[in-house]
DNA sequence: TCTGATTAGAAACAATTGTTTGAACGCTAC
DNA sequence: GTAGCGTTCAAACAATTGTTTCTAATCAGA
């Protein structure tokens, strides 16, 4: 499919930044192709459509996390030797595939910022396919989860991985917008590291919340 | 500017629906007026633009819900006669002031929604919009906490209250989808009072958490 | 009932969208 | 060199977008 690389990659590194910023509906093809000085037809020549763009742009970050999370989540179990992984190195092993995706690619900003709009734009075609195309490694993530924290209810573990991941994403995608009220009210400049240690604690006390009270006789409505 | 209220309201009552399904920039006009059955032009004319639309909607919102958080907090000021409001009372207040709207307007779905989308999606003027119209709330909030939370760093407590916003932010406006996922795996169908009875001891376990260790020497990169 | 302002409606507007076309270019292999 | 291939390019495509215009209908107050 690629074999010029200047143009695919001028594209890619150009679409990743426009999503990033405007959303994929409010970035038009022509934005792209002109911000890159690429021809307009290029696009659909080298990717087919917009939605197959949209996809490459991922997974252009996915690809490599998952290998990198998948061999990282190989060697912790290798080091347990079947036994049972803390929830801690769990957490801390997904952080920093996460985190060394970015530092051989791009900006972690932008990775955040895509992933946060997988969730957040309807795009209906983009959840399939991260889903389908991913959904095997998080799958392993959960099952580790599971037997690091065989306390919880299924249902509830599941709901606090989201609630941690919307913190996660939530946080890391709005980062420039936060930082900046954060410098003007505490004049204190923060660096995503300097993010990412404030969150572990944090997540790990939401993992280990005491149970909610249950529902009483289910009444309803709206 | 709004005489008859049927078509105004029409067109309010779909476009909401419209926009939390699908987004600003993936609702055409066409879209709410056709299913709104009335004419294109009148979205212009009582409106003025989409823009206006699109604030409408959110004041439509945003206004109560204001509204009731402002008198609820002045009855927990009132009831604890100037002194220090425990940080669970105030969590309290807000996620009931947030519930109550929607009994009396529209759906929870939508409102939770269209505050995601109210973060995600470019549309600056929104944004604008929002924090012009009803930051003070939130001023008056984040204030009542720090008075609650004296152990905490400000900055530490800043980024607390923005993890626990993207968690819950995050989590109600994406709970179309996550309701599949967690249906198909768990059979198990899950109300928004449901998702606020599990979210309640997470966003205390985590403002509660212990403090980071702090940056050691500051070394660093990426 | 006539008058005057407000709302509804059909049609057209210009602009922008994603996509397709067909000719021109640049290259390697014969 | 030239045939064949992959790539670039300008132009046009049809469809859809938000907005405007102008006419018809509606309704109140005299």
């Amino acid at each position: 499919m690629a074999q010029h690389p200047d143009t695919v990659t001028r594209i890619l590194d150009t679409a990743e930044v426009l999503f990033a910023e405007r959303g994929f509906a409010e970035t038009s093809l022509r934005n792209i192709t002109s911000k890159a000085r690429v021809n307009l037809a290029a696009v659909n020549y080298h990717f087919g459509s917009k939605k197959s763009l949209i996809q490459a742009v991922f997974a252009r970050y996915l690809d490599p996390f998952t290998v990198r999370f998948h061999t990282a989540l190989d060697e912790l179990e290798a080091r347990h030797e079947g036994g049972v992984i803390p929830l801690e190195e769990l957490l801390e092993t997904m952080a920093r595939s996460v985190l060394e995706v970015p530092a051989e690619r791009h900006s972690l900003k932008v990775f955040m910022r895509l992933l946060g709009l997988a969730y957040s734009q309807a795009q209906g075609h983009l959840r399939r396919y991260i889903q389908e195309q991913y959904g095997s490694v998080f799958t392993r993530f959960t099952e580790l989860v599971r037997r690091a924290t065989p306390e919880l209810p299924d249902a509830e573990r599941f709901w606090r991985l989201h609630f941690m991941l919307g913190t996660v994403i939530f946080t890391l995608s709005g980062l420039d917008a936060l930082r900046d009220i954060a410098e003007k009210d505490y004049g204190e400049h923060v660096s995503v590291r300097d993010l990412v240690r404030r969150l572990r604690p944090v997540v790990v006390a939401a993992m280990n919340a005491p149970l909610p009270e249950p529902l009483p006789a289910q009444r309803e409505a709206g």
